[in-house]
DNA sequence: GCATCAAATGCAAACGATTGCAAAAAGTAA
DNA sequence: TTACTTTTTGCAATCGTTTGCATTTGATGC
């Protein structure tokens, strides 16, 4: 069933068949009724192929999950598959279709395959990784792309993320407030998202006349098993005392608890924790994790809105969404 | 950069670049590296729609997640992202582009959408839901698709999945062997897959020659906070006291695990718990959490080769993979 | 009845690759 | 040299839409 078919049963040419099915006002309106009736009696689907092929577009939207560098895996943060989600259900409600990939297999080349080779319009990037230069790469190309993460104000892309320092900040301060004076930070600075919660760490600190300890700052991959090997091997020695935690994702903090739990440490009495976005898990686990609540939602729906008012040549700022601190046990003195 | 150019670059006509440019024996070897190299040099990648409309195939399969119908959000357990990240490296590494949708958004007909109109060359559904026709309307059609879920034998259709009465089966005798003798079930048996593991819940209990309490079966939605309900609401009061949770996810186990926690009832010992999937957060809670493992990776992989069989026209049967109990804290009497 | 104009339709050329078949070139044997 | 393979190349059609432009149709005015 093809195009020509369908005109063939209209009894018009391919071109009026064609403008019929869009709803194009050239054409009369009896026709119009008329073919798609048609169509859709015969199920007619036009062929998005030969469409892409002839209007240049695709209506594909590529998005590409960041994994982690060293373990090859998957950062399985629950928090991905949510944002993912959002980005979903919002192109399809824009008519568009998601290619999903991650970084994990091959290095492609970015712009050549998803680009040049017309198997998308645009790119979406979740996750910055250690300052990608696959990132980088494009900037200097004509290809559409947005990167969830934090705006890095030297490179000119856009980006959309969380107000990661803010809430460095806000985590730290409640810990302080709780009582806590040496409180570790698990998380590896070289992300840059990670980077802004340590200066937000550091903001809150210093507000309350406290010093920075670089003892205190553990790098921690985005894993469970990483926030519980980071307390085993590098804290709560006579070296390093604490009483307080502040974690750059819930998962790590999860493993931290664990830790400290083994240990017959009391949560929060003795460690206060706190971590970071707020996955459906952390109200859930006992004792409840408090945490730092990243807005996947609208921060989903925006990358998409960027997307395409950028597709459609229309100017587009980075955005910063605001997080709050959401309180639990695990750090309620 | 068309293939036009690089076929007037290296001096030979189109049909020629074409054949060098895909290795071709009809063509000298030195043609096709002289062709290679010039294409090399140009950064020219092959226009993918263009190519794909001649072929008539896409090197494009759709994946569809199923939806919590009810609460209209992904069903978040990082099982998912687990399996989705599996699947997405099998198909690149086989040289297929992934296109993610929900089923949230728009009842699609997938044939249409997916196959007629030529998004994809086949479809990967994860998950069965209950008993959704849209499966069902697939198998009179000729789109190819594979289904993550359990083995229907009145439909006829290929599916990849876990043992799941087997692991519902392991996870009740684990619970019996513990002492346990009234345990509840979380789950919703509209679901295929969690129907698979009441019936192994019921082959244990029956093997143990205790009785099957339907009260002690709690409908459950796939979330921590259904399963913090599910307990809160329907278990613990005199009318329904339980030693014992089989709970058919790990975040519905952890929710469970919350509530029991917020009423002083010791884990394992006054009521042993066991999930289902072995999330990588399950072994650093607390305290850990004893489940069923589900062997994701290798889901993902035989999902993704049984969907290249069947693309080759092979013959492709439906596959059931082993599951293992994790024994941890929860249940460790 | 004819000129004029607007509305509706159709022609044919793209879009950029792939491929069956024919033709040219190169190699071999007589 | 001719005849006959074998290897290598190129022609031209094709995949199924979309769209600029020309053409037809019908309406309107004079």
């Amino acid at each position: 069933m093809t195009l020509a078919d369908i005109a063939l049963l209209a009894n018009v040419s391919k071109s009026t068949a064609s403008r019929a099915l869009r709803n194009n006002p050239l054409i009369n309106k009896n026709t119009r009724e008329l073919v798609q009736e048609i169509a859709l009696k015969h199920n007619f689907k036009v062929n998005a192929t030969a469409s892409n092929l002839r209007t240049q577009k695709t209506n594909t939207i590529a998005v590409v999950v960041m994994f982690d560098q060293k373990s090859g895996q998957a950062i399985s943060d629950p928090f991905l598959m949510e944002i993912l989600g959002t980005i979903a259900d919002e192109l399809t409600h824009f008519g568009y279709d998601m290619l999903l990939t991650t970084t994990k297999t091959a290095t492609h080349d970015w712009y050549s395959y998803y680009y040049e080779s017309k198997r998308a319009d645009g790119l979406i990037i979740i996750g910055q990784g250690e300052h990608d230069q696959r990132i980088e790469a494009l900037i200097s190309t004509d290809l559409p792309f947005i990167v969830w993460g934090t705006e890095i104000h030297e490179k000119n892309y856009t980006t959309v993320g969380s107000d990661n320092r803010k809430g460095g900040y806000l985590a730290v301060s409640h810990l302080i407030e709780q009582g806590c004076r040496r409180i570790a930070f698990l998380g590896d600075i070289n992300h840059t998202e990670v980077e802004q919660r340590w200066l937000g760490y550091q903001d809150a600190v210093a507000e309350a006349g406290l010093v920075v300890e670089d003892k205190l700052q553990i790098k921690t991959d985005f894993t469970s098993v990483d926030g519980y090997q980071s307390l085993r091997d590098h804290c709560l020695s006579d070296d390093v005392p604490i009483d307080g935690v502040f974690a750059v994702s819930d998962a790590i903090a999860l493993g931290a608890t664990k830790y400290l739990f083994e240990q017959n440490i009391t949560i929060p009495k003795q460690v206060a924790v706190i971590g970071f976005d707020d996955i459906s898990m952390s109200e859930y686990c006992s004792p409840s994790l408090s945490t730092i609540r990243q807005n996947t939602a609208a921060g989903g729906r925006l990358l998409v809105k960027l997307m395409l008012d950028k597709l459609n040549h229309l100017p587009v700022d980075s955005q910063l969404l605001n997080v709050e601190m959401i309180q639990r046990q695990s750090s309620s003195r």
